[in-house]
DNA sequence: AATTATTGCGAGTTATTGTTCGTGTTTGTA
DNA sequence: TACAAACACGAACAATAACTCGCAATAATT
């Protein structure tokens, strides 16, 4: 039931055509609107339920990704940058509405707050400074989020990649002698 | 009449202790709800305004940039950055609302063409190639409109600019010889 | 089988936001 | 001053969205 109605949910968003309202959620998934309440408190609830399952899946190809090569090496940026475009390509409209509509319904932290979690947790895993790699993140999803509305099929372009890559590194080196 | 009614939003949008509608404009403007449809056919026209007047401001301070210095030089790049973040510092809450909000009225393409646009004229002024002048445009925003949320006082430091520069200047120079 | 708990339902109610329109007021003009 | 055009008003109405609650159906427990 939870599953049917956060099907319905991203369904929405995905498709813009229909408002994210909790009636309009109900009837797409079949579901009384009644049940709907039975297991969240409203739509905002609904929305972030999307985006911490959308969060934990980048969280979690990250970790992996950390976990698989011990030490730092710059395969590992490439790889952790490879994941996260292939997150955010997988299901782009859903992906770019997610980062859209979010701050519309008071959950705009929840993405910040995630964004800082997964900066910190990849300084520190490969010995980088937090300031630099907090701002590397904010570079490099700035750019992904952008290319998702401007021209989703660049994200699998042979050098974006790259592009991206270059970028990192631009922000991760500031003031390195 | 007009100006009242957008001071009123652009408070609202500051201080986010309201809903963005029709009726809460134009109490908070000291005017009537109808006067305020006999200049604007609804809220979203409203935000529309704010945002074009924002673009407005900062596409004139970078032609302003552009056209003081004939040719392209790295310091006109430089001023263009430190406009940008200015534009956005005037104001950050402002600022940031505005391009949080935006999406949920249907306005995610005026940013999304406006910023094109001006990546192009910033690419044709100073003689950059057009992908990397707007993927360097994308990752400047990203980073500013981040550190809107996450940290406004930033946006002052005193290498903050330092780094947006190595950021674009990466961008900027990929794949060159 | 009887009882209780859980799940699902959706018409109906409340709350919010959007929008119109008849009326009063001011401003410009002959 | 007489008249009209433009401006401003806000109560009233309409539309949308949020949310509740009593009832029915199913599942679990004794």
């Amino acid at each position: 039931m939870v599953e049917s109605i956060l099907q319905a949910a991203a369904h929405i968003l995905e498709r813009g055509n229909q408002p994210f309202t909790t009636n309009h959620i109900a009837e797409r998934a079949g579901v009384s609107i009644g049940s709907l309440y039975q297991y969240f408190p409203g739509a905002e609830a609904i929305m972030a339920a999307l985006i911490k399952s959308h969060v934990a899946q980048e969280r979690a190809s990250a970790e992996a990704i950390l976990a698989s090569s011990g030490g730092h090496n710059t395969d590992v940026m490439r790889d952790l940058l490879i994941a996260f475009v292939e997150a955010h390509s997988h299901s782009p409209r859903l992906s770019a509405r997610l980062h859209a509509l979010a701050p519309g319904f008071g959950l705009q932290d929840e993405l910040n707050t995630a964004r800082d979690a997964q900066a910190l947790s990849i300084a520190k895993a490969l010995g980088l400074r937090e300031q630099e790699a907090i701002i590397a993140v904010m570079a490099v999803e700035g750019v992904v989020l952008a290319m998702l509305a401007r021209d989703p099929a660049q994200l699998k372009g042979a050098d974006f990649i790259d592009r991206l890559y270059a970028i990192a590194l631009a922000a991760l080196s500031f003031g390195a002698k």
